[in-house]
DNA sequence: CCGTATCCAACTTGATACTG
DNA sequence: CAGTATCAAGTTGGATACGG
């Protein structure tokens, strides 16, 4: 007597693994910070500037990407301290994922643009 | 004398056309509801049982996604109503790039739940 | 059946100020 | 430099009730 999920939202339902997976790399940030990570190790205050992001953000994004075992976190205790951020083996996965994603959105940005126009301009009559 | 973007912020910032391409397909609901519609042409209320998602926020991506000419919406004059949603040749675009996305979800959606659980272990002494 | 209008709770984002 | 704490503001998600 096996329970077939009824819905396609049991699978990617509220609090599922799956659906968790989706939303981490269907986020912004996460987006984002991978493109950046993909060059290599880089610096908070770095990637804080590349994206322009605030500290708060990105040190609270960072940490559920930590959390999640896509980035590792280094310390080098000098003084000021240097703290770099990497992807994991297991975030380098995303790459190829990210890569798409940006690649679409860099594609069908001006059609999309267009389209919107153009729905924009039928609504008001 | 071009003047080439210091921060990856300013191609990918907020408000540009490229920064609301990847909030468009980086959202829970653009993956959910385009996976369904990969099936074929799909009722409104079908839509909102197999995804598990309220009619009010369903009726309001499927009005942002046909603003952005990725979803068509076809009226048939009966009584009582019917309403289908279908991919446009713009939105069908999405589909591979949404097929990785779920791809990596379910994939990575064990190994990502052990880290998690990992770091919590070591965080509370 | 297919939405929209209203209202409300919860989460996200960011600015600022402060600690190590 | 690398964060955390706090607070303010905007956005998102959902429940409910009602209109086409």
């Amino acid at each position: 007597m096996s329970t077939p999920p009824r819905h396609e939202g049991e699978i990617y339902g509220t609090g599922t693994p799956t659906r968790e997976a989706v939303d981490r790399i269907a986020s912004r940030w996460t987006v984002l910070i991978t493109h950046v990570l993909e060059g290599g190790p880089t610096r908070f205050n770095d990637l804080k500037n590349r994206l322009g992001v605030s500290g708060q953000v990105l040190a609270r994004t960072l940490r559920d990407l930590e959390r999640d075992g896509l980035v590792a976190r280094r310390v080098y205790p000098e003084v000021p301290v240097r703290v770099e951020y990497e992807l994991t083996s297991l975030g380098g996965t995303m790459c190829p994922v990210v890569r798409e994603i940006r690649q679409w959105a860099e594609l069908t940005a001006e059609a999309i643009g267009e389209a919107r126009a153009a729905y924009d301009r039928g609504q008001r009559s």
